[in-house]
DNA sequence: TCTGGGGTCCTAGGACCC
DNA sequence: TCTGGGGTCCTAGGACCC
């Protein structure tokens, strides 16, 4: 029962890439909020040797070093554009599966069981259908473990030969293990830096030498999830395709601050708006929150000794999903938290111990009717918020356009979600 | 000068109980 | 003089993912 992996190349690159025709062939970068970080990286970019999560500033200076500043184009992340596209993306892959499991916003599973033609056929066709109604360009990964398919899509991205699909559950040992012998261990699917220099010390530097590692000895210098892993890797299913997305058992919401503060009144403005933002995405999954955590601190770079990080969990009352109960048990958590001196340049909140509102246990000596009350307001206010937009109808407290708002200097348009900002075609 | 955000799972160790 | 053992639950921290 193949499973297949499918995963859009340098994602929030190609969307900028599919409305702004002349970046494509171009290096572009996309960067993460506040124009931190490179998260997206066009395979023009990669060439020039810019890293994956490499601080822009850094690889800015680099390449002006080398004279090829100019050469690269680098966007603010338009997160409503890569999330409609995502929709789109994972709406056609669906016709090719009834089993599809949505991975992240650029990647799905997809069980290929009883189809009347090679799977490799149906990779192409995936391939060719994506590109035509979206534009973006994906690559096709298949084997007999989800973590077989993940790195067959890493072969298909990487070596042009397999033409963007690689099907390793057609070949025999022999030729997937030579395959998989160049592999470094790091990119196997659950293996990450700390992993691999581990395994690294027991003499397992590829993908191949941990497939042919033994289970005991995984299992004494690791952990069973990397004994699932090199299971995976010799064909036997260990992870389920998990076609319906579980509920959130968190939900964060937190940023780094286009400026500094000190006060304790923008901090509060700001826990509020992310403690809004959270309590919107609880009640989209009919959930309720029985405690909340608050996290403020200062610049995690700078090394002076001024340098505060704090956090706090603060229980509620009762399980809820009403904003102003939880900007209430924030606030009270930030008021303990603050100091004044330090030069904040992050908060956040997580919303936790969350349960489906309706499994709840009615309380006995709860005013039922306050209950229904805040239901009916937050649906009302969610309702408003979709219709006209996000942050249209807030708390007092939650101000529209703070000073610590996000940098975003080179965000393109939001072409596809917003009407005032459609594509124009000049003819 | 400028360094993301949002998740999951596992494990070790402490508290507590009988 | 002699001072158990085993289970469960919770939390913090680490590692991983995109």
């Amino acid at each position: 029962m193949p499973v297949a992996l499918v995963d859009c190349n340098s994602f929030y690159a190609s969307c900028e890439q599919v409305f702004q025709p002349r970046l494509q062939g171009r290096a572009v970068v996309v960067l993460s909020n506040n124009d931190g970080c490179v998260v997206a990286r066009s395979r023009e970019a990669k060439a020039l040797g810019i890293k994956m999560g490499e601080p822009w500033f850094q690889a800015r200076h680099r390449l002006q070093g080398q004279g090829q500043a100019e050469a690269v184009t680098a966007l603010s992340s338009n997160y409503a554009l890569y999330a409609d596209m995502s929709n789109r993306v994972m709406r056609i892959l669906g016709r090719f599966s009834p089993r599809q499991e949505v991975y992240s916003i650029d990647e799905s599973f997809l069980e290929l069981d009883g189809l009347p033609e090679p799977p490799e056929v149906t990779g192409q066709r995936i391939r060719a259908t994506v590109l035509r109604w979206t534009g973006l360009p994906v690559c096709v990964g298949i084997g007999p473990t989800k973590t077989l398919a993940k790195l067959a899509n890493h072969l298909a991205k990487q070596d042009p030969a397999w033409a963007g699909v690689c099907d390793l559950a057609v070949l025999d040992a022999g030729e997937v293990e030579r395959l998989l012998a160049p592999i470094p261990v790091a990119e196997v699917w659950g293996v990450g830096q700390r992993l691999a220099q581990r395994l690294g010390a027991l003499g397992i530097e590829t993908a191949l030498d941990l497939r042919r590692a033994p289970s005991k000895r995984i299992r004494q210098h690791a952990s069973v999830m990397l004994e699932r892993t090199a299971l995976e890797l010799r064909g036997i299913a260990c992870l389920d395709l998990e076609t319906l997305s579980p509920d959130k058992q968190q939900i964060r919401c937190s940023r780094s601050f286009g400026a500094t503060v000190s006060s304790l009144a923008e901090l509060t403005e700001a826990i509020t708006t992310f403690t809004s933002r959270a309590a919107e995405k609880l009640r989209a999954q009919q959930g309720e929150a029985a405690a909340i955590a608050v996290e403020i601190r200062s610049s995690a770079f700078r090394r002076d000794a001024a340098a505060y990080a704090a956090s706090r969990v603060v229980p509620l009352a009762a399980p809820t999903a009403d904003t102003r109960a939880l900007v209430a048990a924030a606030r009270a958590g930030l008021n303990r938290l603050y100091k004044p001196g330090p030069a904040y340049a992050k908060a956040g909140v997580i919303l936790l111990d969350l349960s489906r509102a309706a499994e709840r246990q009615p309380d006995l000596f709860a005013d039922s009717s306050a209950d229904d009350r805040s239901q009916v307001l937050m649906a009302t206010l969610d309702q408003i918020n979709r219709r006209f937009g996000r942050g249209s109808l807030t708390l007092a407290n939650a101000r529209p356009a703070p000073r610590w708002r996000r940098r975003e200097q080179f965000r393109s348009p939001r072409y596809t979600t917003r009407l005032d900002e459609l594509p124009v075609a000049h003819c």
